[in-house]
DNA sequence: TGCTAAACGGGACAATGTTCCGTATCTTCA
DNA sequence: TGAAGATACGGAACATTGTCCCGTTTAGCA
């Protein structure tokens, strides 16, 4: 789907042309401060790094979250589509589950403050955790029916309270705290006992 | 210690009357707001509640980590407590670690927004940070290191680690997410595999 | 009762999110 | 190619909140 279009039938009109330009540079601009300054950096920072004003911003983007996600869209969609690969490559299903675990993690402790965001309850950030949840917990839910099915695992666990639970985890960036390695303890704690 | 001495020796001015009484008039009113609106509640709400005015707060208590650490200096003190007794009165080292860290996750879901100050790297809230390391972090240590020796756990995770992974898994409000099942997961990870 | 230091209160300032409105620019159509 | 209308823009304006300052009040004491 490109911007420049409307994405279902009937074609509207396109949007204009420094619209769609204004919105890549926006992008760009959001990216670049996020990795410096966190996915909290103030609106008029990322409206001067993209040289257009604070409301250009509003206007593209209505909430922040509608930034972030568009911002790591692809990332997300990588993340999920993984998951079905890792299930048919992995040796059992708990492994394939431990692996893109992993993945989820490195996406996130990558990101400052955004686990922090995604845990938000402050309604600006409903969308952000609408589109993680739509998109991410149904790949988590196959991976780890597929570990309860093979009797791995204990199930009763909601995929839902699994990614929140390994999302909070990954929100803290204190040198001497190693998010991979509680996360790998949660999992683990998942095995049934045996 | 009380508030109108200076702690040390040689016995200073002791504080005004007055001084205390807003001390104390100003704990009550944050405790109570606390609840309604989270650690993070405005302070100008909180000085409206205390019927003073907003540089008062300053002065008894210079960050927001002060006030809360006052606040809950007490059940603080009680669940450090705590730690030496269940570990004397449990069947194992390991029971005992868990029924402390419940004591802990019951502290934490009852206080909005307050495991998120916890987490902050916000130098606003070193001193809170600080505060429940040194008065938790050697209690988690101990029990820890007696279910370690038991040969109950895996050895090789701080106790350090440990408190702020259980701290993170309770910031988290949502609904369909039980930080208590989370929490015991994490804890059930920590078994020695047999 | 009057003096002094302590404490007070509310206004001032700064940072940030959000919205509004006059202006500039793009697109279209003749 | 040159208006006309729709679209988008930018920055000022407003609201919220944390923080600090300063003139005023008051408690404690002689």
């Amino acid at each position: 789907m490109n911007d420049g279009d409307r994405g279902a039938g009937h074609a509207a009109r396109p949007k204009r042309a420094d619209a769609r330009r204004n919105k890549e540079t926006l992008l760009d601009a959001a990216a670049a401060i996020f990795v410096t300054s966190g996915v909290d950096a103030p609106v008029r920072e990322i409206a001067a790094k993209a040289g257009v004003g604070t409301a250009t911003i509003y206007r593209h983007f209505p909430t922040r979250a509608d930034l972030v996600i568009a911002v790591y869209r692809h990332q997300v969609e990588a993340c999920a589509e993984a998951g079905p690969a890792l299930l048919a490559t992995s040796a059992t299903p708990y492994a394939a589950l431990g692996r893109w675990i992993d993945l989820f993690v490195d996406f996130l402790v990558t990101k400052h403050g955004l686990a922090a965001a995604l845990r938000s309850d402050d309604a600006g950030f409903d969308a952000l955790h609408a589109y993680f949840l739509d998109r991410l917990v149904p790949v988590c839910a196959e991976l780890l029916d597929a570990a309860a099915g093979s009797g791995e695992i204990r199930s009763g666990l909601e995929a839902y309270e699994l990614m929140r639970g390994v999302g909070n985890l990954c929100m803290d960036n204190d040198s001497r705290y190693d998010a991979r390695r509680l996360v790998e303890i949660l999992i683990a704690g998942l095995r049934r006992p045996h």
